[in-house]
DNA sequence: CTCATTTCAGTGTTACTGACATAC
DNA sequence: CGTATGTCAGTATCACTGAAATGA
């Protein structure tokens, strides 16, 4: 036992915001991770298989710049994928330093399962509120992350 | 270089709830360590100072409960900040397992300037949103936390 | 004897850095 | 030449675990 039980926190800490962030970003963690670990999976598997889903076969570089995951994460992530059978890895004719990344009919419906996990996911952490809170802070939470060019 | 420039992030990862909310602690975490590294402190020193401040002296194990941190880390924690004179650690008469720590004035001090860069840090976190929607979107996410006995 | 408190050593995960070989 | 890509090895951080020592 470690991360002892909850209790009165204090009130500076209920009104700052990167507090309260961390916080509910530990709840979060801990039901994805233990969620999609049960169909060995990661999250960030998740965003690659979405990535290439919608904007289509790609190189690693750009990859990880649409799923905002790291160079080196990435590598490890794809080997794994293909080790799977998820995705394929071609070179690139065009450009003989890239590797390009395609789904393949098994990563699709692998795909399909990780959107199930996370609807699931995402309800259950939004439980507390009504539907109607649920998109407002759905739609405050995307704001914060775009109005922030960096 | 490492987390490559941002980019159109799938729909899907848009959609999904835990992965919007890790994508905003990161920002959160970057800026906050960021900032309270300039006065040599952490935002569990935050966590603990505040605790003492609000509710009095107390035993390590009722402070960690407070500031929901871990046995482990609390340790390390005060003994840092005792180290800088901002918490006394007093045995306990009347249990001679426990540690009683107390804060300082310098520690109230301290927790002054740590009071200011939380402020400084919340209004950079939610700079993109109209003083109507950070409380609308401050009081969203306590709810998400208190309604959640675990 | 059971339970609570404090401490420490160790584990697993995650994000990131630096460097390298290759090729544009 | 400078820049981009894919890879790997190493670091820092963090949350947590297990066990020990002390004492209620």
């Amino acid at each position: 036992m470690a991360p002892t039980s909850p209790d009165a926190a204090p009130a500076r800490l209920r009104h700052a915001t990167h507090w309260l962030i961390a916080q509910l970003a530990k709840h979060a963690q801990r039901r994805s991770s233990h969620v999609f670990t049960a169909l060995h999976s990661h999250p960030a598997h998740y965003a690659l298989l979405a990535a290439l889903d919608e904007h289509g076969p790609a190189s690693q570089a750009t990859l990880d710049r649409r799923a905002t995951l790291d160079r080196a994460g990435t590598t490890a992530l794809l080997t794994d994928l293909r080790a799977r059978g998820l995705v394929e890895r071609t070179p690139d004719p065009t450009d003989r330093r890239r590797t390009v990344i395609t789904l393949t009919d098994e990563g699709t419906t692998h795909l399909h399962h990780l959107d199930t996990l996370t609807a699931a996911i995402s309800d259950d952490l939004l439980a507390a509120l009504p539907p109607a809170d649920r998109h407002q802070f759905t739609a405050l939470l995307t704001r914060l992350l775009t109005d922030r060019p960096r």
